[in-house]
DNA sequence: ACGATTTGACCATT
DNA sequence: AATGGTCAAATCGT
């Protein structure tokens, strides 16, 4: 663990929230077969006990790892690239956040898009850029104009299945050959998750390579869609009126860099207490983020709501249309992934956003 | 045999 | 017309 990258700890913690969502829905489902049955056996009870364990496993693994991070469960930074490509699997991609009441019309764009740069250490036998965990077909390859190397474009290899539409093109840098910009469009609507496992290094000849190296790339920590989740609009619906996104303009020096500076605002009502958090123990190192006022410390929060997620943003190499963060209830302890995504995919600067602009993962989040 | 990659042709956009 | 993106037949690898 020790070893361990920030984003592969942010994939570990994001596996292990899934985990122990789907496990907190088994539960209910079984609940829901052995109300609707007349008697309980000692089966049932077998079966409550391990669901029971497995949610304890989750909890203590969750625990784990938040006491690695420093600065009270304030996780640090991620090395590269927003945990999520702002995909929630409940917001599943562009179709699922269409599905708002119509009352707030939502621009709808052309596929979303956004690029990473990927670096290659020479010399350590991956050469080849590593899978980024989705799986990837190649359909075409192009010399681009005044670039030394070729484009490749992939495909998600489960477009014909499943109709996951997401795409990526692959250019290796002319200055830095050690360097790929990897461009995603669209977002994976496939139920495979990404594996967060190296594959074998591509042969050397391979120059043109499907994908990113040790920094993930942006998918790897989005939720994947889950058939039986479903319910994120009613969530939406559930809070109404009562959850805040502004996101401020940062005239400092960090503007040189043209990103966007974001201050979160989450009133926090009686029975759901939750705020953000970052995975920078230190906001003053992430240029598009300020430290809360409120808090005065490295957290983002509005007291008294509990700093427990992340903050991704352009810099990382989503778009800058879009923020993903993980919110946690303070009274359930209850995860989610959280994603703002601006209309017509402007960047995310100088805007309020309405809880209804804002998508939940978890159907539980919200008790 | 089957799935993945290669590669020239074709299409869309500017 | 030039360029980038996609298609699909041919080829390759297992």
């Amino acid at each position: 663990m020790e070893n361990m990258g920030e984003w592969e700890k942010m994939n570990l913690l994001n596996e292990l929230i899934q985990g122990r969502e789907l496990t907190k829905q088994l539960q209910h489902q079984l609940h829901l077969a052995v109300s609707s049955s007349s008697s309980s056996s000692s089966h049932d009870q077998t079966q409550e006990m391990l669901i029971h364990r497995i949610l304890a496993s989750y909890d203590k693994a969750l625990s784990m790892l938040n006491a690695e991070a420093p600065g009270g469960g304030c996780p640090r930074r991620m090395s590269e690239s927003p945990p999520s490509l702002g995909g929630s699997p409940m917001s599943g991609g562009d179709s699922d956040r269409d599905l708002n009441d119509g009352s707030t019309p939502r621009k709808r764009k052309a596929m979303q898009r956004w690029t990473k740069r990927v670096h290659v250490a020479p010399g350590t036998g991956l050469e080849g850029p590593l899978d980024d965990g989705f799986s990837w077909r190649k359909y075409g390859q192009k010399d681009i104009l005044g670039a030394k190397y070729p484009r490749g474009y992939y495909r998600c290899t489960h477009r014909n299945v499943q109709g996951c539409l997401a795409t990526k093109q692959v250019q290796r840098s002319d200055d830095d050959p050690t360097v790929f910009e990897i461009t995603y469009r669209g977002r994976h609507t496939c139920s495979h998750h990404p594996a967060t496992v190296v594959p074998p290094p591509l042969p050397e000849n391979q120059t043109d390579s499907n994908a990113s190296v040790d920094a993930a790339p942006l998918q790897v920590i989005q939720p994947q869609p889950q058939p039986n989740q479903t319910h994120s609009q009613d969530i939406a619906f559930d809070f109404r009126g009562g959850l805040t996104v502004l996101t401020q303009t940062l005239d400092s020096k960090n503007d040189n860099h043209n990103l966007t500076s974001s201050m979160f605002n989450f009133p926090s009502t009686p029975d759901n207490i939750f705020g953000i958090m970052s995975n920078n123990s230190d906001f003053s190192s992430i240029p598009h983020f300020l430290p809360s006022s409120t808090s005065g410390t490295n957290c983002f929060s509005v007291s008294p709501a509990r700093l427990d997620g992340f903050q991704v943003g352009p810099s990382f190499g989503a778009p800058e249309s879009e923020l993903s963060m993980i919110v946690s209830a303070a009274t359930s302890g209850n995860n989610s992934q959280a994603t703002v995504r601006s209309d017509s995919d402007l960047p995310l600067r100088g805007m309020e956003f309405a809880n209804e602009d804002i998508s939940f993962d978890n159907p539980g989040f919200f008790p």
